[in-house]
DNA sequence: TATCATAGGATAATCGTTTTCCATAGCAGT
DNA sequence: ACTGCTATGGAAAACGATTATCCTATGATA
């Protein structure tokens, strides 16, 4: 919403490349900016085209590459879905609620309250009608814990 | 647990199959055997291995098309994961959270205790070390439930 | 500006899952 | 039980998102 919190994003994830002894090319700049602004929760496609505006050589190998390399530094959170492909979040690069459709696929970011709020409290907030929910916690167990 | 626990859910199984109007294959009642009793949220493969012990020709695909057929009647659940395959869930069939080892890829029931408990919470419950997790809400959007 | 390792581009490879196609076998109905 | 219809199983090809490969080009430093 705000404009200066996607310029914030984007100084941030410049810094975090060049902390890293990552280069700055053209087309690292272009996703770095992308993913600053879109609120939308972007698919690589989608950063891929408009990347493609800028620069029409661009490979979607570069894409994945960047992402993966701005979701290695958690500059980017990955919402990944077993049938469909993968969306991103540069603006929260960190574990929040989400509300998605299943049929267009929108993506949107609930006002958090702390996590401890019923499915059908959410649905009411998002006006989204849920038919189901996922919840995932993602560590090491304990026997996995030792080493 | 419980030994009737299993039993109980394959008979349902069953019945939907057959309310379903769909016939009741040697294989498709292996794999609803193997889905009532795995309380490890087996995978596609290791479904497939076990029914393969049973019948030896068994192909992939028809544990693909089994699991297919009783996940959209809802007789069980399916994990989606992006990066690794889907795992799935026979005892339960409905949304409850899941603790994931992302080392050796355990899941575990952890006692729901509403679902209005913090991340933290769960991770002491589950004795796991939660590095991340994973809250989703699936659903229409407001534009897209007038059809 | 010269150097050199890193990054980009194009394409092949990967991997879980789905589809295709045909032979087989459930499951009525006789 | 027997017959026939159709859903199902089996084998392999197809699929789609993602990753790896390989070589050239280009940032970043001196």
């Amino acid at each position: 919403m705000a404009k200066g919190l996607a310029e914030q994003r984007r100084q941030e994830m410049i810094a975090a490349l060049r902390a890293g002894g990552h280069r700055l090319t053209p087309q690292r700049l272009a996703v770095v900016e992308i993913l600053a602004e879109s609120a939308n929760h972007p698919s690589v496609e989608q950063v891929f085209k408009r990347v493609q505006r800028d620069f029409p050589t661009t490979s979607l190998a570069t894409i994945y590459k960047t992402m993966s390399l701005l979701k290695q530094m958690g500059q980017v959170l990955e919402l990944g879905f077993a049938h469909w492909g993968s969306r991103y979040d540069g603006k929260k690069p960190y574990p929040h609620p989400h509300v998605i459709c299943t049929r267009c696929g929108a993506i949107v970011d609930p006002e958090s309250p702390g996590m401890q709020e019923l499915a059908q409290q959410m649905a009411g907030k998002s006006g989204f009608r849920i038919s189901h929910h996922r919840l995932d916690f993602f560590g090491l167990c304990p026997r996995c814990q030792g080493r």
